[in-house]
DNA sequence: AATGAATGAGAATTCATTCAT
DNA sequence: GATGAATGAATTCTCATTCAT
């Protein structure tokens, strides 16, 4: 009655083609990717691969999935810390605990943003991109908020349009280092240009 | 014995089955578009329209080359012009003559953010996503050093940097408004604001 | 030590597997059923139904042999019975214990005809139809034979013959209600009228 | 600008494909037959094949439309001969022109039967076999009902009726012969016996 | 040059069957 | 005996590209 294997080994294994399959959409692309690729590179059969994902799309959205609700936690997270500082907060949120800026990305931006702009016309892959797009002016929006309460952000902009600017401009420089290279957009020396200017338009105190 | 007429004629089949691609390519993106679409929309053979272009990449290419002709001719042009401001100068690149920002962007800006990032492991289409990185860099970069030395920017930032930024930026809405909705992206807003920082960051003197 | 109770509880298991897989025969048809299907319907694993069927086939035979067993039965059953009249033993036959037609088929009629069909090619589903059609000659000429003896029937033609006309019309019944409707086959009207023809045919005699 | 090969030879060579499918369908039934069966054939490469017809359902669409199309010319044909006996006409629609019945039937009936058997539960397949049917049930009603106005036909019986009885007494033979065996059903045997049966319930005048 | 029929490689998907636990 | 995860063969279908005319 009760299954052979266990349903923690499903959620591995599940887990290890997720895993497997990130790594080839990072290094192939997701148009160039193919469930052959995934099979390949999970040690899967055709068959097992699809008692999993019907289709590639599907591994891919598993993979957003995981993604969202990644950074669904660590808005959570972060929003719990008492952090003393709204600023920080939001340097924190952009550039990790360390707040600094360099040159690495989520890897698997590129993919993503192929992903979405690829399947613009397909609702179904518009509504991963919408939940993405919002989920991201949410929490920007509501750490300016914070901040504005708080005094901290003098601003006189509109909260919302400061929110839509951070995320606007990620997403360029996420797309020019896919489409260019690392090296040539410079991603560290424009994210501390960055820094300046959200400083300067929040009217950040010291 | 000349062949003028027929090389005219030539060029003129070229250039309409060109106009026709651009439509498809608009409509249904770059991935999704297949030679037939084209064949199609040109209203040309199978053989007619590889007489021309030996694939559905080198159409593109074509498209591509144009764009970024135009922009040239376009930044010659600007610079010709004997505009007295070089504030107004950027503004006209940026959103043209009327230096209004709006919600419309360039249609063929969806499928070139495809096709580049489609084929961002292709060293050929790197290639283009890379002058076409470099063409604005360095127009934009021009501009600001010009403005400078006029004295009419007053800013202690690289004007290189602030040029990448302005790319980014520009590429960010681009690919949001792609991937989500114009509506959604308020580009406009958006634009006026980033206007703003802009002004800010590069000192504009009135 | 006895393998009694557990003998007779794969019985059990056996036959309601095989009633599920009725059902679902009469619903999807025999070629669109999937082992899936038998599976889900049955409640039962897919290693537990390849534990007393080894395919699709099997299953379908297991059920053929059942209808064969019982149409057998029902044949023994009703010349065990002293009925006084042949020609109302032949309608009993052909519409059940009331004689009377109706719109109602055997639901397993049309998955039969399908396995009979798409098998036709193949040795063993061959011997099936073989033994379905030979079972039903051997009973209508049994009964049209001890009726011309008994004097109930005057005809001349050939019991055997008229035998096979029974089968064949009421096959073709079968399959035009399978494939187009019921209600467009007039089912009812037609035995009404076949049974008309029977009469006449026989020369039964009041 | 006009075709390269002329648009004969397309028709052409799509007969060739149907022609050679035909074959298949009748050796292998539908079923069991593949795209690639009609592929080798036909001697058509895999793509050339899809430029016909883009899957097997069509191509026996193509078959049945034809059929379908052949039986109303023969209809057609035969309504307009002069004939001097409805009787005589009608034996023509069954048996052909000499009006013997012999063992032979449409080699695609069994093909057929089990393209709609198996496609019972598809409106599109269900479609095309109540065409069929109804164009059957008309010819025969027709045929009936001049024979009844011009005296020839005594009967009191309901035309329609009869020519569905008609019907399907033909598909039990043609369904019968494919499952079991043309020796083993004797056609010709039970059409004598039919046509005997027909004679007396039309009321035949000599 | 132009045509469009023909080709075939490659990707996706399904499902019967096996087999380790 | 039972389970259900895993396998892989078989098939469908699409499209870029070639090529005879």
């Amino acid at each position: 009655m009760s299954p052979k294997v266990s349903k923690e080994h499903k959620e591995q294994r599940r887990a290890n083609i997720l895993e497997a399959a990130k790594d080839v959409f990072i290094e192939h692309g997701y148009e160039q990717t193919t469930m052959k690729h995934i099979m390949d590179a999970a040690n899967v059969s055709r068959g097992g691969l699809y008692q999993y994902f019907s289709n590639k799309e599907d591994v891919y959205e598993a993979i957003l999935e995981e993604m969202l609700g990644t950074s669904m936690d660590r808005t959570e997270e972060v929003l719990k810390s008492e952090d003393p500082s709204y600023w920080e907060y939001l340097l924190r949120c952009l550039y990790g605990p360390d707040m600094e800026p360099d040159n690495k990305m989520d890897p698997l931006a590129s993919p993503s943003l192929e992903f979405f702009i690829t399947g613009r016309n397909d609702p179904r892959r518009r509504k991963y991109a919408k939940t993405r797009y919002y989920n991201g002016l949410k929490l920007f929006t509501d750490v300016i908020e914070q901040g504005k309460i708080s005094g901290e952000f003098t601003t006189s902009f509109e909260s919302e349009m400061i929110a839509r600017t951070i995320i606007s401009f990620t997403d360029g420089l996420a797309l020019d280092q896919a489409i260019i290279t690392k090296e040539d957009v410079k991603i560290k020396e424009q994210s501390i240009l960055f820094i300046e200017y959200l400083r300067t338009i929040l009217g950040v105190k010291q």
